[in-house]
DNA sequence: CTATGTGAATTTATTCACAGCA
DNA sequence: TGCTGTGAATAAATTCACATAG
């Protein structure tokens, strides 16, 4: 919308955007604090900025990628994560045959020198390997200081307390389709 | 835990595995019938078959996959999905290079040929093409027939409103983990 | 007049505590 | 004695309605 010229907008119009109530988009914001003006809107602007903010995405973030089989290089050449700030800074994979490979300016280094990593102050993970493996790794991670895990892996993960997983299963959000579907 | 040999297990174990309480367990299977034995637990078998009933997973679900980019293969290749009965009936892209090649024993076919689906009983798809493809590929799915869409494209997509679309939106759940990162 | 911000009312979800069955 | 199922109590989230500011 800032970049289409508009620079204000109504609690109403954010809300038709996200298919939720006007008062809800209000009530939630003033949670955090009074972004808006009465009788204009929001600044478009402002209140991105005062989101990411919140969110904490007011910053680059420093993120590893481990595994880059087919998953993983999706998610190398995936545009999304620059918007919030995000950068792929390394990745990791223990085919011989893609070690020292490029893919989308990164080259991809041994997953046996993960502990490299303790100096390049990374604090986001990004875990695609096969499920045999995503402990190890889990594991490699938590020691060389990483914060918060992306982890694509179907299977738990033990990492200590402080750290923070989010685990996306694809097998998990599919299986939530049926129930909608008619008798099929 | 059926492959194990047991054959029964209490609110309280499920509950470790899941990090909610053991009454929310029982809470929430209450809303949909009586499956436990008092003083002893739920047997494990039985219980599946319960939960993937009312989830409506009882069945085979034809899945047609659009789009077998890095993203797409990965989809193809991921065994996650067969354990719910999704079986990936058939593969679609755009790309010469690629179509009539097989990958996971599913032959990629002309996007264009889309509408060779309705008499194929496929009610579910997942859509992974570049951001721009994605809502024709959307609206030829519902001209086809289809029910349900798992949307991997970041971007809102228009259907009809009894058709189910989930959205995984990588770079947002992503997007969710720095909130909880101290500084950075 | 328009659109925010927020107390109050309402609805929904979670937690508790325990009766009742194997 | 062990564990379920569920009313009742508590907590949380959503919705309403409207005073207030531009």
């Amino acid at each position: 919308m800032s970049q289409q010229g508009l620079s204000s907008i109504s609690s109403s119009k954010l809300a038709d955007f996200v298919n939720v109530n006007h008062w809800q988009i209000r009530k939630d914001f003033s949670y955090f604090g009074d972004f808006g003006k009465r009788g204009v809107g929001y600044n478009i602007d402002t209140l991105a900025r005062q989101i990411k903010k919140i969110l904490n995405l007011d910053a680059v973030h420093k993120t590893v990628l481990v595994g880059v089989g087919n998953l993983g290089s999706a998610l190398l050449a995936y545009p999304g994560f620059r918007i919030y700030g995000f950068k792929i800074a390394a990745a990791f994979d223990n085919d011989p045959a893609k070690i020292g490979t490029k893919v989308n300016d990164v080259t991809i280094e041994d997953v046996s020198k993960l502990g490299t990593l303790a100096k390049r102050q990374a604090n986001l993970a990004i875990i695609a390997v096969p499920e045999q493996a995503a402990q190890d790794v889990a594991d490699a991670l938590v020691k060389v200081g990483i914060k918060g895990i992306l982890n694509f892996v179907p299977r738990r993960i033990n990492v200590p307390k402080k750290i923070k997983v989010i685990t996306i299963d694809i097998a998990t959000d599919l299986a939530r389709l049926p129930y909608y579907i008619p008798s099929s």
